[in-house]
DNA sequence: GATCCGTGCTTCATCGATGAAGAAGCCGGG
DNA sequence: CCCGGCTTCTTCATCGATGAAGCACGGATC
């Protein structure tokens, strides 16, 4: 008998006169041996102070370990301060949370060897992946790792194909045809000068400032590159020359950088009478700035976001809405699916929809 | 040489006519091969396919997982909606990120079973809990485990000694100061007639309703205790009677609660013309059913909440301000440190503030 | 009385990797 | 020429639990 708490099932069995799996039984599979001995086996380990079967022994000789992972093109930190993010993991959870299965946060970095890193050592049965460029690397270890995946928003499914994972399950909403609502909602208002405020074209490098029209085309991030894609579907059946439209972008989707890119197509003269923003943060930072300059919305300046994220209600804010919670929701269900050998389904395309509000009016005369 | 992918590093090495042991270092010990053949290991790896060594079984054998588990009271889908315990783990992944480690939310449930078997079988080195009542069989559970841990704001480090788990690092800050502030704030306005409205006093029974001294006294959750006895505290300090401010409870910390509350300390005639919040966002339900009651905030009622969360700012609450990002960073520093076998810190108290916006003004007159 | 079956428990091999300790080869120093 | 020490790689045991298959026994069945 061990001196100090026992750390094995051998050590309780071994008190017991009893088959280690027997005891493993007691505490698994309560079916497998007769109520009394049961008993007597979980009293005894409590007794001896035994810490219950060793989950991380349990799931190497199952194969299973009741956790899927997420990981995000940022870092974690980033992650929680964007309602974007924070309301996919809130759907996530939603769903994964009822079938008793943990959510393990697969910490980002900006060191491409150490994101990579987590990747390869996250103990999960499963990785929920959001939002990555094209080419990252990310994806590729995921797939190398034999993790079965879910992917929300990009890469695209064409791409995830390209990238040897074909038939990953796949969420996200029409990017090009949400953007082409808003920006025709705007040019139906009678704007003709119009300016967009993008977050990143890429993962690397981080850059800030306009994008002409081969670097919207050359984007790696596919969200982007479809929603300046759908700007432009709009501004072109308006008769309008999208090479006329400046375009700013920044690093990622910050109010920090709707007040740069603010900043920076707000200066053009002719000022611009409307502002698309590929999020509402950047919407917020947009926003901001126009308050600062004593422009009066939407008098003066109209303002669209995306995503209808908070707060974007409480600013007024014009935007599309898109099913951030069910994205989440139905990427994890995806992934338990596939992780539980059920049928995942294909590519799902959430509906997205136009919500006006007060940040959007009639262009200025003149 | 196994048909399709070899799964172990056995078969890499059997294909290599070297050991097991040599892949593995070329894996995780470059320094302990020769850099050519480490080169050689792993292109004959990547050539067949090999996922790298799987995390779970390294993890096992190094007794170490490279995760932290986050483990709350409520639900995670609870969690995600509530600024103050995003802003925590917000404040957790700030710390664990760089370090590497993952975040592991442990799921909740209602079922108490499945509550525990999640605690049980989460996959991590150690366990950051939050916000648990004095006599959660959870805490219980995790100190059976004999997981390193570390406590947020609840139980108190005199319950955690006495639960047979003493030194544990807790991180929190003074509720009961916190809370006789903001009630003096507004005695000192001038107002005598109070109510309160309060998240939760135990996890079981749920319920609502008016709660008298001896159930305030008999929480089990300290920081609902403690909070009612700061506004007691200050309330007697100003010569008042705590018996005569009605006191009702919801089941947590949600605007809902916020507004049933409302409805029920708003109807008593005559009215309070202030009422305390135990949080914010029931602060911002009291704001609403004031607003629908045509009341008129602070003219004709004062209402302060706790924590200075978003959107307090936004709302212009008068509450208290706690660094919950802090808290949730101090208690991953505090776990990490005591995973690493580098000395935890002991208690650690944060300091709050009281934050006086335009919720609060002078009581009125009569 | 022989056969069959289900219950209750055991044995055995295995999940996949890594720490500790040991054995070759190579080097320089005495 | 021999020895100690370093590098590089190997062997061996082990981390802790569980699936699959097997054995023993009591009761039902014919």
């Amino acid at each position: 008998m061990p001196a100090d708490r026992p750390r094995t099932l051998r050590d309780v069995a071994a008190q017991l006169g009893v088959s280690a799996k027997t005891v493993s039984n007691a505490f698994s599979r309560p079916d497998q041996l007769s109520p009394a001995l049961r008993e007597q086996v979980l009293a005894t380990a409590a007794r001896l102070g035994y810490p219950g079967p060793n989950p991380l022994a349990a799931g190497l000789r199952r194969g299973r370990v009741g956790a899927i992972g997420v990981a995000y093109d940022n870092g974690l930190s980033y992650a929680f301060d964007d309602p974007v993010a924070v309301a996919l993991l809130a759907g996530a959870s939603t769903v994964a949370e009822p079938e008793g299965a943990g959510l393990l946060l697969v910490p980002g970095s900006t060191d491409a060897r150490r994101r990579l890193a987590a990747v390869h050592s996250a103990v999960v049965d499963g990785l929920v992946v959001c939002s990555l460029g094209d080419d990252d690397p990310l994806l590729a270890a995921a797939v190398a790792r034999g993790l079965p995946l879910a992917v929300v928003d990009q890469p695209r499914p064409a791409r995830l194909a390209a990238l040897g994972a074909p038939g990953t399950p796949w969420v996200g909403v029409d990017d090009r045809a949400a953007a082409a609502a808003v920006a025709r909602h705007l040019l139906d208002l009678g704007h003709r000068r119009l300016a967009v405020v993008s977050f990143g074209m890429h993962q690397e490098p981080i850059r800030r400032g306009l994008a002409d029209e081969a670097v919207q085309a050359g984007a790696t991030y596919a969200v982007t590159r479809d929603r300046l894609a759908g700007y432009r579907d709009a501004v072109e059946a308006a008769g309008l020359a999208w090479s006329a439209v400046p375009v700013f972008h920044g690093e990622d989707s910050t109010p920090a950088v709707g007040e740069a890119g603010a900043a920076a197509v707000l200066a053009a003269d002719p000022r611009p009478t409307a502002v698309l923003c590929l999020s509402d943060r950047i919407a917020e930072g947009v926003l901001a700035v126009a308050a600062r300059l004593g422009l009066r919305v939407p008098r003066d300046l109209s303002v669209a976001g995306f995503d209808d994220a908070t707060p974007a209600g409480g600013l007024g804010l014009t935007t599309v809405r898109q099913p951030t919670r069910e994205k989440g929701g139905a990427a994890a269900r995806a992934l338990l699916d596939r992780i539980a050998g059920r049928p995942a389904p294909g590519p799902v395309l959430l509906p997205t929809e136009l919500v006006v509000r007060t940040s959007t009016g009639p262009a200025p005369r003149g």
